[in-house]
DNA sequence: CGAATATTTAAGTTGACACTTACGTAAGAA
DNA sequence: TTCTTACGTAAGTGTCAACTTAAATATTCG
């Protein structure tokens, strides 16, 4: 998870997961819609890789990327998690007011 | 949401969200829970006040921090809209393909 | 085989970041 | 007013991250 949000932090590859989000791309492909150099982006693809946000296909010396929805979907269910504990307790609260109204 | 999502690639930052998510906490109280030094922890309240995940309430000399769940919710809705560029592909794409079986 | 293409890896630089200790500030208690 | 409590800010340090250019690797083509 620390390495997900960690990839996720960067604009870069925020723009890059869009990228090839909806459709495989080739890294020289990606690499062509910044303005950084292509090793520059190539280190980017590598962290995305690393954080399994994006998946690889080699075909001889072309790379194609493509995202992996899964590892996106994790961060949400975190994020979901705060939710779960937050209504958890707001459901407890609110048990245990109305027990202290009916019960005396 | 740069900043938003940079705050969330800590781990102790996650942390303290935690603590502060169902209910308010004084700042020492957060430190308490750490092995860094206050000013860390300090500097950390600071990151995640400026990236707005979290509000602070002075009272005296305490200051009592608290999540702000809206900012939280922000992540999910930008993580949303990758689904929703997807979904909307793919029904393009459905749709594209049962044209071509029905039309000729 | 040799040249061109597609891409990663290596090495080095700069700036950001997470800490530390020391100091500053403001409110409450003695 | 002076001491103490509860914080934040300043300044300094070591590590990590995002770039750069140059070199290495692997595949295809003539």
């Amino acid at each position: 998870m620390d390495d997900v949000l960690r990839a996720l932090a960067d604009a870069t590859r925020r723009r890059i997961i869009a990228l090839v989000w909806s459709r495989e791309r080739l890294a020289g492909d990606i690499a062509g819609h910044f303005d950084m150099s292509r090793p520059a982006v190539s280190q980017h693809l590598k962290v995305l890789l690393e954080a399994g946000l994006v998946f690889v296909r080699a075909d001889g010396t072309r790379r194609y990327y493509r995202a992996n929805p899964d590892s996106v979907a994790a961060v949400r269910v975190m994020l979901d998690s705060y939710w779960d504990d937050r209504l958890a307790l707001l459901k407890a609260a609110a048990e245990a007011e109305h027990a202290k109204e009916t019960e005396p």
